[in-house]
DNA sequence: TTGATAAACGGAACAATGTTCCGTATATAA
DNA sequence: TTATATACGGAACATTGTTCCGTTTATCAA
């Protein structure tokens, strides 16, 4: 019998995998400008591809948010080890405190949905502390070690303290956010082994 | 000339009164009950009234949202002089806060649509506040003044504080969070002038 | 009581959007 | 080059918000 039938570990076809590719970077960019809300079909043009294309890669509307969300959170914390790899500790980690505030500040359209009940969307906090709690967790300590901070920080108050703080942009001026981040981590390094 | 025309004074009719009654009630329960996105037509069937009936009274879906919303904040507010009416000011408090803690259940699924980015529901945060303060200062007086809770607390602080506690039914069971706030309470009658 | 009239009603029809289905096109392997 | 499983595109369907308009009815004056 000649081996033609269906083969369940032939390779994903390229144009697949570079749509998907397209589906994820069209969709990033639409729910950041028109929320999370936007039609599938503003997205499918926006990539290139008709609608029933995303239909197959994503078989229902919120797995394409959650694949998006995920995509981001992922991007976030790889770069955590990318910084630490090419600054300082310090540097590293205020300029991965200002990575995440611009991750924040993109997922604003995502709180809604989140905690809007449908079920689909309950694993996420969960994937989003997982991934990025690790991923400050090295930075904190490696500071910590070269007495640029003091030590004893918990990773997931300082997350949620600045996702807090990113929050009451108003008039959609984050100048103000931030300044209250950097003071916030001034704080940190006040109380520092080297101070 | 006859004075047949459009009279601007004219009272509302009696079937017109009815029907928004029927569907302010039949939105409330359908609300509660599958959430502010359950469609139109389900509240109308429920009210026993047509499509455009709906529309004739709430130009827009969120009018409806909105005016139940500001129905059951109007209720609860109002509970508050009947209760000092008829129990003491430590009891009035009690079973206010009882009261309170009821309709922050129901508005559960409210709090997603009104941080949606809908601005229809920007000013209900604010009717909200408007509207529950006075009416719990009443009572925080009342009962400070009768010696059983301490004195100086803000109205607005309890507002969000049982709120907060309120949300964590991860069950649907309602009796940890109520726990909660009688802790909370009593919180408020230690320290008392009387004690 | 009756007739005229403005107000209100009901629901068909339209528009927007999520989702399904299937005929067509194509990447891959032999 | 050819066969075929895979993937694609978009028409069609389902649901739901909203509009429109012909019909019904509450109200008032005679």
């Amino acid at each position: 019998m000649l081996e033609t039938g269906k083969n369940p570990d032939r390779p994903v076809r390229a144009d697949a995998k570079r749509n998907l590719d397209l589906l994820l970077q069209a969709a990033a960019k639409i729910f950041a400008t028109s929320g999370v809300d936007a039609p599938v079909r503003e997205i499918a043009e926006k990539a290139g591809v008709g609608i029933g294309t995303v239909y197959r890669h994503f078989p229902e509307r919120s797995d394409l948010v959650i694949a998006v969300f995920r995509h981001e959170v992922d991007a976030c914390a790889d770069a955590a080890p990318v910084l630490a790899a090419s600054h300082g500790p310090g540097e590293a980690l205020s300029r991965w405190m200002e990575r995440y505030m611009d991750f924040i500040a993109t997922k604003r359209g995502l709180a809604a949905a989140l905690h809007s009940g449908d079920p689909a969307f309950d694993g996420l906090p969960a994937y989003f502390q997982e991934r990025l709690r690790p991923a400050l967790q090295n930075l904190l300590d490696a500071a910590a070690s070269a007495g640029e901070i003091r030590s004893g920080i918990e990773p997931q108050d300082l997350l949620r303290a600045v996702a807090s703080l990113s929050a009451p942009d108003a008039n959609g001026d984050t100048s103000q956010a931030r300044r209250m981040v950097a003071l916030f981590l001034d704080g940190l390094r006040y109380g520092a082994v080297g101070t």
